[in-house]
RNA sequence: CGGGGUGUAGCGUAGCCCGGUAUCGCGCCACAUUUGGGAUGUGGAGGUCGUAGGUUCGAAUCCUGCCACCCCGACCA
């Protein structure tokens, strides 16, 4: 049991914002909204960008770096971009600090004022397509396939920790291509690493679907999109591919010569998931305990503690402890041997369940004498004694991790499917909404009104069109208005 | 930006209404006994009470300004 670890039916976010402080994930900072990653909450992060990085690699993508400054007169030019981005961004006005006259400190020195200000990015597609102008002129320097790794700002009103702080982590894919159906194609691969990637390392069941016009990004054609269901029934946007068409090609004059010896405009893409993927890997899976962890995920995914009394008794399980160690290492398993004599054992069950290690090992004489090990599962809590003849333990132990990983998976997939509801008339939309929660599907008429009328009325937005919807006939819920599919409504992150 | 709330030791808090130099728990340090689910005892260290001013013999407490943070809205990945 968690020490005063709030429980999730009393207080979804209060336990929510003391689960990332106490497992050591995050912080607040001494700067408004933005967070401190602190180490072990990093190195989940890091395993995230692995993985994705080795994704987009194999999809043919490669990385670059582009400035953290966008000159204020790039972002207007395009203009449902600036008009989607205008009201959060930070600018940098001034270029020099100076001593007040009055002494009262360091002000700012009037005189240092920048000719044009600088927009810190909310995002790069301005300053990466107004590079582009200068890397393609022909069909030959297409496809260009550039992902960076970054932070952005974008100055919210509300902040919480990994689901939404001014500054953020994240990457974001920057695609030309020479066709509109190129680009497309390159819009859904992206969608589809996005959902594999949430799928099989997160174990986060994700709906792949397509956002309304009013929930598009600005600048884009069409925007793709994963959703995922949260514990407490709110659906959370874990990843954007948007489909640019040739919107900042145009903006920014990128032509390409074709190999017809015409001249046209760039087909774009752009895509991106961030450190909100870490919000999203918490409030899918942990419990009242504490985190739990994919093994995909785990910074490490076995913790050996010692049970012992003395330093003879240290030693000899030690010996124990590291043999196993060394097996599990080479088969590829990540673990710590947690000797630390200044904690006791029962303070380190409950530590490493706080922050979700996958399995825990505990050796202590009993064993040695046995020749046997404890083995704890985070995922269910259950405890087994092993026996060390009856199977090697790293392929006990790949075993388990297998089936953890898989358990998890299955237990968000049940709850999302639970958290599904199909509903056909207004009134049983509003009593699922409220009581239940969750992603409700229902008929829609297709109308920006009758959406910002819905949420108007409830604080549900459609989450997406699923791609895999059916095509069905049918009466919009709110309007009665003729329908030709069901969409996913949910109130969200 | 509108509504509500809170600032006291590393963290969480009592005290404030009714002014007299700060309470308790966790954590920290030392020693001893402990170690198979967050140990116990004894001793100890740690505080410009958010900040600036005012009232007063005297302010954590009363008054005024400012700042910060949290929660609820509008905005958003």
């Amino acid at each position: 049991m968690s020490k005063g670890l709030p429980k999730r039916s009393e207080d979804y976010s209060l336990w929510y914002n003391e689960l990332v402080k106490r497992a050591d994930l995050a912080e607040n900072s001494a700067v408004r909204g933005c967070m401190v990653i602190k180490p072990y909450g990093y190195s989940i992060w890091e395993k995230m960008q692995a993985e994705l990085d080795r994704m987009f690699k194999e999809t043919g993508h490669t990385n670059a770096y582009f400035p953290l400054f966008i000159p204020k007169s790039f972002l207007s030019k395009e203009a449902s971009h600036v008009a989607g981005f205008a009201k959060e961004c930070a600018v940098v006005t001034h270029y020099r600090l100076k001593n007040a006259e009055d002494g009262s400190g360091i002000i700012v020195d009037p005189d240092a004022k920048l000719e044009e200000e600088l927009i810190v990015r909310p995002t790069s597609e301005t300053v990466i397509w107004s590079t582009y102008k200068n890397w393609i002129q022909s069909y030959r320097d297409l496809p260009l396939l550039v992902n960076q790794w970054a932070n952005v700002v974008r100055w919210e009103m509300r902040t919480r920790l990994f689901l939404r702080t001014t500054e953020f982590l994240w990457q974001e894919g920057h695609t030309a291509h020479a066709t509109a159906k190129e680009a497309m194609d390159e819009t859904v691969q992206m969608m589809n690493v996005y959902a594999q990637f949430a799928e099989e390392f997160m174990a986060l069941p994700v709906v792949k679907g397509m956002k309304t016009a009013n929930e598009r990004f600005a600048g884009a054609d069409e925007t793709f999109c994963i959703e995922a269901m949260m514990q407490d029934g709110k659906a959370l946007q874990a990843g954007t591919s948007h489909f640019l068409g040739q919107n900042f090609a145009k903006a920014f004059e990128v032509k390409f010569a074709t190999k017809e010896g015409g001249l046209e405009y760039v087909w774009g893409t752009s895509w991106g998931v961030s450190t909100r993927l870490m919000g999203a890997l918490i409030m899918a899976h942990s419990d009242d305990n504490g985190l739990v962890l994919p093994p995909k995920l785990a910074p490490f995914q076995v913790v050996i503690v010692p049970i012992y009394r003395g330093e003879a008794e240290l030693e000899a399980v030690s010996v124990k402890a590291r043999e196993i160690m060394a097996e599990l290492k080479k088969a590829g398993i990540s673990v710590k041997y947690d000797d630390r004599d200044t904690q006791k054992p029962g303070w380190k069950f409950a530590e490493y369940e706080l922050k979700g290690v996958p399995i825990r090992i505990a050796i202590g004489p009993r064993d040695l004498e046995n020749g046997t090990i404890e083995i704890a599962r985070r995922d269910n809590l259950t405890k087994e004694q092993f026996e060390l003849v009856s199977l090697p333990i790293s392929e006990k132990i790949a075993i388990l991790l297998d089936e953890i990983q898989e358990g998890i998976y299955s237990k968000a997939f049940n709850f999302r499917s639970e958290m599904t509801t199909e509903v056909n008339s207004w009134n049983e939309f509003k009593e699922v909404l409220e009581g239940k929660g969750g992603f409700i599907s229902a008929h829609w008429d297709g109308t920006s009104e009758t959406e910002e009328k819905i949420k108007d009325l409830t604080k549900a937005t459609i989450r997406c069109i699923p791609l895999d919807r059916k095509e069905e006939t049918g009466s919009c819920i709110y309007s009665g208005n003729p329908s030709q599919g069901r969409v996913l409504f949910a109130k969200a992150y």
